[in-house]
DNA sequence: CACATGAGGATAAACGTTTATCCTAACGTC
DNA sequence: GACGTTAGGATAAACGTTTATCCTCATGTG
């Protein structure tokens, strides 16, 4: 129960006019308002150092310039880039931006938006892993929530901005294969339908394919975008005796764990294994030997996001549902050609 | 102009009864309520789908369930992994997050603050490298939101949690002192009065003095707590053909860039330089070799500083206004006798 | 019977805005 | 002199809640 501070009736006693007069001029519109009315208030409303309550703005107007923005997880770096992509964009557009995280989990994905829609936020972006959901779709259509989708484009998303993983996957395999590897590992986070991991998954085996090279299940491996899962998954391909030269990663993530298991089990990068990752995190590049990997823009994917979900909450005409950013492959010094083998 | 939601409106429409029986028991009032009736109007409340309009129940209880999180930068891992900690805490006490960053430049900090104020959040967390201002703090006064700052805490700053930065540092420089370096540069961001880059900067100082050692004040660099000034503020270093056989850096993303420098350079670590640094973010353990560095425990400052702030909101009785964390010297491979000079 | 009591609920004001509509005095017009 | 017009502003409803106060009816009590 804390005081309450200036309000538009303060302003309005002391410049002895009504309420309204004093909305109207505070919104800038200045009709049947003569000069001095107006610089009195203005004068006041400065003086009185004012600032208007959103939450009474927002229950009349319907307008509540609050973004929400949904993400597995802040601290992942990849994310938190493409938060700060978000959250500039969002302050250059007039907006404030209000962040849940869900680790990739359905029910907090659910959760999240409902909160969200309890503090009527003018509209949400979806960050996940996982594809998006039928049942977030509905739960946003249902509660007139506009959102976008990132990354995440399930069957009914039709606002969405993604990278074409399945390229950028294809192409950091296809360098491998250049390089003489024939037996690729592969380690990757989710593998639900229609979301990223799905999508890498499907580049590497098609890169395989096209090289007529066979795929070994046993070099398959899931589990998460995370670098316990790379260090996890790389000693369990290490301790079966597995016959392979090189690891393709689902993200940089993993491939940062799988230094780690290289690194521990004395295996050299690149000398005796050849690593590629995904995303170009920014330490990517300070790392010995530096990784090759698949750019993505995380921070301009953050701000067109934004920027699309500004248009719809304010109805403005958008030209494109749906925005594609090409993967970029960074050549660095994390592949060489197989060492010969002694097998 | 979206379409609004079901309302306790709604709901007392079709359960025949007023809106303030709706409103008692859907907060779980349920003294002169029938049985019968409380039953009526929680399944009806529940076929319809009802969420509480927070900005109508803020307006009046005063009571707004968001949190603002100030921070310089949500895409540095350090504060990401702070920001997490703070959203989860709040998430679990029932409040919501709103986020905002502001590079460390005091018109942002001030901006953030005001825009806080008009989306009345219950009160804020204030985290940045430059000290806590005066201004900051007679604003929130003004505004009467409590705060609690991280990191940060000026002279008037009476609520805060820290790391006792000076002690951080001058055991990490204790370490290098112990294997026999005598000439160490000392790169770090901001040095503010009553900031966490000046504790480190006297602990460094005190360090070398208690050693009997001199300073050389062209080792003694500042600019950012950032990766690229650690990269150029070690080039500089190497290209005046100072003296020195280690670094100590003001936190994690420095050394990450004086690593880069030094590779570049043909200079191995630890062999000819040895380095130390501060935060121990999650990937130093993944470097090679891994760094040495001063823990911090990013997500559990996050997370006391979201419990005393709620503390504070609710006007709960708060044990102490002040909580020091403890750094933690973790050694690792980035630290080793200095080479013997040939000169 | 007159009256207090309490259960169960309704009424209405308030929070701080926005906005559609209404009012009034001054002036011009024929 | 009756009437319209306009500038400049006031009034009041509305947004969706919470909450203090009031109302009503049935029951109990002496």
């Amino acid at each position: 129960m804390r005081p309450t501070r200036v309000t538009i009736k303060d302003i309005s006693r002391k410049a002895e006019v009504s309420i309204a007069t004093v909305s109207k001029v505070l919104n800038h519109d200045y009709s049947r308002v003569s000069d001095e009315t107006r610089e009195r208030i203005l004068r006041i409303s400065n003086e009185l150092n004012y600032r208007p309550n959103m939450l009474a703005r927002g229950l009349v107007s319907h307008k509540f310039n609050l973004l929400g923005l949904i993400v597995p997880d802040i601290s992942n770096p990849y994310y938190g880039e493409m938060a700060r992509g978000m959250s500039d964009e969002a302050e250059t557009l007039g907006y404030s931006a209000m962040i849940s995280n869900t680790d990739n989990q359905r029910a907090r994905e659910i959760n999240s938006i409902q909160t969200m829609a309890e503090y009527n936020v003018g509209g949400i972006v979806m960050t996940g892993e996982i594809g998006v959901s039928e049942e977030n779709v509905a739960l946003l259509k249902r509660y007139r929530i506009p959102y976008v989708g990132v990354e995440n484009y399930g069957p009914d998303a039709d606002y969405c901005i993604y990278v074409d993983n399945y390229t950028g996957s294809y192409k950091a395999v296809q360098l491998l294969i250049e390089y003489g590897h024939r037996d690729i590992a592969y380690i990757t986070g989710h593998v639900e339908l229609h979301s990223p991991g799905d999508d890498r998954l499907r580049g590497f085996l098609q890169a395989m394919a096209d090289a007529d090279l066979p795929v070994n299940p046993a070099l398959l491996k899931s589990g998460g975008f995370t670098l316990d899962n790379g260090y996890r998954q790389t000693l369990s391909l290490l301790s079966r005796n597995n016959q392979f030269t090189a690891i393709a990663c689902g993200n940089d993530l993993i491939a940062l764990g799988a230094y780690q298991a290289l690194r521990e089990s004395r295996l050299r990068v690149p000398l005796d294994v050849s690593l590629v990752g995904f995303d170009d995190m920014f330490m990517t590049n300070t790392m010995e030997p530096r990784l090759t990997t698949v750019k993505q823009p995380a921070y301009e994917i953050g701000e067109e996001a934004i920027r699309m979900l500004v248009h719809r909450v304010e109805n403005n005409p958008i030209a494109d549902k749906v925005k594609c950013f090409e993967p970029l492959l960074v050549s660095r010094d994390s592949v060489a050609p197989p060492a010969k083998k002694e097998s």
